[in-house]
DNA sequence: AGGCTAAACGGACCACGGTCCGCTTTATAT
DNA sequence: ATATAAAGCGGACCGTGGTCCGTTTAGCCT
């Protein structure tokens, strides 16, 4: 009786499959180039899986559902944003006072957002909700926080911070009620000066 | 040639015909039933007109979309607890103090919403969206922070008080990162004194 | 009462998200 | 090389949200 498990168990929990990593890719590429032709909004799941080359099934049993697709284009999205606040110039990345990258972080955030606003929406609960981006994120305005010597229960601060800037909250002032955006931003300084003082 | 316009124009854009009127009731009637019983996950709209005894373009002809009947329920259950902030027993209405005011509405909002969080989410950009719901809520926190003597762009403030307490929000608290409602509650009420100081 | 018009009705119809299952491909063990 | 099992595949199929349009009805005017 031989041993079937020589490769480490841990860590990976799926080591997918060639044909599988190749699908993913062509499946997101295609998404990709569809979204930017004909927005979130006129994109189907069986044109993907065309576009793709691949049977409609395939999709779902990468993506899990239209919303998990979407949000897997969000995340990628979010990943090259996430590189320009670990490491990018100052005053979002690194080497800048805290208080300033706080500001930055709230202003940039905002704008990605809404740049990608309708993308957001179509990945809904999966979207912003995706647990990765979202830890990111947060822990980066509990790590600001703390350098600013907030005291208090900073995951539940962080959150109050990061609420007003997530897209449906955004929809609501600037489409319902009509607030010019330079005016979101500066209540949202204010709230985060009221934050941390 | 007799003049067409008897009654006032004004205020009433669409007088709606009693049999419309009737069908209107018994929609929302039978949708309450489903929903009670079934969660709002699992009513249909054919379901929903067969209830109601009509066919499922009226339902659609009343209410637009899915969403849109959702949003008719929530705006039925708002409507309720408005009346126990307009004219309620303090803390939560009138007579007492406008920070006890401002508390006990946090805690009373953040409950309310949580017990009907499916509804919520199932009438998704038309829930807490509809204009009226909104605006009531909104139109009461820039009050209070009126009363409490805080300065600055209030309905920006309000804002910033009144998006933690919406769903997607708590649900990414409370669900995804598992943190107790009282802590959430706490929060909340740090946010608050942070905010009005 | 009778006639006229706009509003309302209803259910056939369509498109899309999501599932299911018999078939094919990959990877590994021998 | 070959065998075997697991993972992947694809497209027929289903349910539901939403639309469309020929028919019915409420409300008003004479």
């Amino acid at each position: 009786m031989t041993d079937r498990t020589l490769l480490p168990l841990v860590g990976s929990p799926a080591p997918e499959r060639a044909d599988a990593a190749r699908n993913r890719e062509a499946l997101l590429q295609a998404a990709r180039r569809l979204v930017a032709e004909h927005g979130a909004g006129g994109v189907t799941m069986e044109r993907v899986a065309a576009e793709a080359g691949v049977g409609k099934g395939t999709v779902f049993r990468r993506f899990e559902s239209r919303e998990g697709l979407m949000a897997a284009l969000v995340d990628h999205l979010e990943t090259d944003w996430q590189a320009s606040v670990i490491s990018g110039p100052p005053p979002l990345g690194p080497g800048a006072p805290p208080l300033d990258r706080l500001l930055a972080f709230g202003r940039s955030r905002l704008e990605t957002t809404l740049v990608h606003a309708d993308l957001i929406r179509a990945a809904g609960r999966a979207g912003s909700r995706s647990y990765a981006a979202y830890s990111f994120v947060s822990m980066h305005v509990r790590y600001l926080l703390r350098e600013l010597g907030v005291s208090g229960d900073l995951p539940i601060l962080a959150t109050a911070l990061l609420a007003p800037l997530e897209i449906p909250i955004l929809d609501q002032q600037l489409t319902v009620e009509g607030f010019p955006i330079d005016r979101v931003h500066a209540g949202w300084v204010d709230l985060a000066r009221r934050v941390i003082s």
